[in-house]
DNA sequence: TTCAGACTTTGACCGCGATCAAGGTCCTGT
DNA sequence: ACAGGACCTTGATCGCGGTCAAAGTCTGAA
């Protein structure tokens, strides 16, 4: 599965002394850099599970910030909806991430459950209290941080695509990986959100990404099982799909 | 470039993403949390100053992250270049804004100086020892990461506009109130950056860019004094172009 | 000052994808 | 099981903007 994107630092397995992936409390991805059983119970200690139905709102964007999220089971989308009416999606979230940043104590985007969802909520005022007292759990937190935000720019580099085609597999991809460092089995790609999510996302129209997906399945890049659960049949080829940048 | 005034005002914000790490200096976030003197003090003891000519390299993808750069003077760029041959700009930063974001050790891209510039430069090791031993700072760098994370979804959301017309208005906005939290005088826009990079930033061809730039100023909406200094003469209208945006 | 290269402007062409529209399929609640 | 609504597919049309091309302008080095 190749790096979907060479900006990627390749061969990420290694031996970096820094940065985690998803989830403050278990860093997949990174080894090394783990919260020791302590840290993690002192977390839990000022949580509490909550759960939101398919379509609830976790939070809107300029409530002020008393909480954040992290998920344990369900997919999450994260929005804009800016003046004019256009309607945003600035990223998915899955099992042990975590959504509501903040800025200026207010949160700067909304999040909805796409499925059903389960998550540990945390005050912010308790999590603040926590990391100053904490230096190595801020740490990671800014680790946590930095990886979101490279995150946000490879979303604008999808976004900055060409074809609308290209940018379909990119996503694909995208999904793939993420399922893949969340130690899934990436055999079959779900998409637990509408096409209409999908084409919010990566800046196209919905029939675009319709007739996008179908087209990838004609040629015998993908094979759908449902709506919402694909088989990427030829990686190579969607690779070099996802590559292709002229418009 | 320009003269730092001694006294900066509380923020400062860069176009676009800006890339990592701990914006020390000054917390824009966080009104009213603003580091002692004696922190700052700390931090100026591990810097030294550098300087880079117009088109020269701060650093480049992939190259191991020593060091991250607090601009003092100057505009600089950060690209990335995916496979394919396509080009992308994540973000301009000016003075104050702090560029160097890495994972896994690596910086995620590069950056290259539009103008000269001049810049602290702080050793990641020495940050890093100094931000664990300084829960506060490291608190400050939070904030700082999340305003980012937030400037990045905005420049996604300004990709994903549709017409060109309205990415540019929005981008002339961007840099107007970048000016203005930096203190700077807005009467007067300064693009330090190429037709071809601003086209590189909102994801258009350069020639879109121009056209725009012409339309806009035809409409009297904008005045050049010359290729890199516009007035803009008509604030509603080019709030209206920035927010319209149907495709 | 002059010249070369880089940057910008302008024009013409045309294809991709947004939009509008209509029909089909799935799924949820009763 | 059924009905209604939400979601998806497919078709047709049309204009924005990407691409190619060429001329104009600015800038920096010699």
């Amino acid at each position: 599965m190749s790096d979907q994107n060479a900006d990627r630092p390749v061969g990420s397995r290694g031996v970096g002394p820094n940065i985690v992936a998803p989830g403050i409390w278990e860093p997949l991805g990174a080894p090394g850099r783990v919260l020791t059983p302590q840290e993690s119970s002192r977390l839990a200690v000022i949580s509490s599970l909550a759960r939101f139905p398919k379509g609830g709102l976790l939070y809107s964007r300029g409530d002020r910030a008393d909480a954040i999220f992290n998920l344990v089971g369900g997919t999450v989308k994260a929005f804009k909806t800016p003046p004019g009416g256009a309607y945003h999606i600035v990223g998915f979230f899955f099992a042990d991430d975590v959504v509501g940043l903040a800025a200026n104590g207010k949160y700067v985007n909304s999040a909805e459950a796409i499925t059903n969802v389960t998550a540990y909520r945390m005050p912010t005022m308790a999590l603040e209290a926590l990391l100053r007292s904490d230096p190595l759990l801020e740490f990671n937190a800014i680790c946590k941080l930095s990886h979101e935000l490279d995150e946000a720019q490879r979303h604008a580099l999808l976004l900055s695509r060409g074809r609308v085609l290209s940018k379909v597999g990119l996503f694909l991809q995208m999904l793939e990986n993420s399922q893949a460092t969340r130690g899934e089995n990436t055999e079959e790609i779900y998409l637990p959100m509408t096409r209409s999510d999908i084409a919010a996302y990566i800046g196209a129209s919905l029939e675009a990404v319709s007739r996008s997906l179908r087209a990838l399945s004609a040629r015998e890049v993908l094979a759908f099982r449902d709506r919402h659960h694909v088989k990427i049949l030829d990686h190579a080829r969607l690779e070099a799909i996802a590559t292709e940048y002229r418009k």
